[in-house]
DNA sequence: TGATGTGAACCCATTCACAGCC
DNA sequence: GGCTGTGAATGGGTTCACATCA
């Protein structure tokens, strides 16, 4: 009501939104107040133009001749994410990976914290990590609709990642993130990102194989740098 | 030599490919022999024609009227990616997240091997974490050299991300895969992948946003899937 | 007949280049 | 003068649709 839903704002610009915010709080922290869409670029690794074109999706919130003001874009960005309230995440799965994110502090101060966590296992249903009681995942429906939870973690084995995504489904959650090595499949109203070590990896060797064989591969473009 | 350099195959059209391999993977351990474009589709929630058009960039390995052979394709797409050789990576950082990725034993059946781990923190070095043995960052250049090292992992706080990025170019890395939420600088011939789990958070909670709003957000494609 | 392989059409994203404004 | 905001141009990736072939 106050902020009406603005035009939709392209897939590609979203992904890149979460990392101009990062380096705005870094410049903040630092103690810098404006910044130029060229700086922006240089420390995100992208070209200018595309910085400024993403930006003017959220509006008009730079100051021509000068550049923006870091503490308003700031919380434009994080308005415009939704960030501006706190995400309760349920994580699936009290392994290794589990435990890993669950003692992950890093999530408090970025707009999340962790409303649960469940296992299939017994033997660890009822212990604390990093502050969460695990619970047993026929809790999840509870936990998710008495807390409002509509993002999920998969830190299973793949062999259950599956299931995982079907007890989120059944719970009412919207948005998973996956992090086992399988492709789940889910209706499609909810929305799925995937993240894998290996996958990562593989992409890389596929690079490092050209260049291995002498091949000059790609001028590098992707998440760009400068040196 | 023996197989000459085919074309260069499109940047998205790589970053596929390590999820087709997993896919072939599980349906051999199925016993499955023969798969269309289309299962592959549904399996990995994309288009048909686009597994078509990015398994026609290695050649032409399937066979009309009936599909491809699996064991066939999957030596395939593994000799694109390099695979076939095991890659030696570097963990940068002992931290919780150093840990839980030396620890991950699904690295050996995907085509990577750790070759060591380093830490500046002196209390971590000596210990064993997962097998691999934790060294002084110092000693970065000696492993990644003697071992023939090219892809590294930087699993550090964000605060030292950017000196273990420099470490690791100037040990001779060729490819970085970043945990740390920050954005790192390298010399362009270095190429860089990164992983964020709250920055993966940050643009699922955008939609979920959009979703709370009432807007029916977008018809979602993304990693596609079916229900 | 049935599924691949691929030109052509389409669509989204990136980049250019400059008008507009401070 | 300097930097934003944005139409227009370009480029890459996706999808269509069909010729091709087992």
């Amino acid at each position: 009501m106050s902020d009406f839903p603005r035009r939709r704002i392209p897939e590609a610009a979203v992904a890149r939104l979460p990392m101009y915010l990062r380096i705005l709080i870094e410049l903040t922290a630092e103690g810098t107040q404006q910044v130029s869409s060229d700086q922006l670029a240089q420390l995100a690794g992208v070209n200018a133009a595309k910085v400024r074109k993403d930006l003017s999706y959220l509006g008009s919130y730079g100051t021509r001749g000068v550049g923006y003001d870091i503490e308003y874009l700031t919380y434009q960005i994080q308005r415009e994410l939704g960030l501006n309230q706190s995400w309760p995440v349920v994580i699936v799965g009290a392994g290794n990976l589990g435990q890993a994110l669950a003692n992950y502090g890093g999530l408090g101060g970025r707009g999340f914290n962790v409303a649960g966590g469940v296992d299939v296992d017994p033997s660890k249903v009822g212990s604390v990590i990093g502050g969460v009681r695990i619970r047993h995942i026929d809790d999840l429906t509870n936990i998710a609709q008495s807390k409002s939870v509509s993002i999920g973690v998969i830190a299973t084995p793949a062999t259950h990642a599956q299931e995982a995504a079907d007890q989120l489904v059944r719970a009412g959650i919207g948005s998973i993130l996956n992090f086992a090595p399988v492709v789940i499949s889910v209706p499609r109203h909810v929305r799925v990102r995937k993240v894998d070590l290996a996958l990562e990896l593989q992409i890389l060797s596929y690079y490092e194989q050209m260049r291995s064989k002498g091949l000059r591969a790609v001028p590098d473009v992707a998440d760009g740098q400068t040196a």
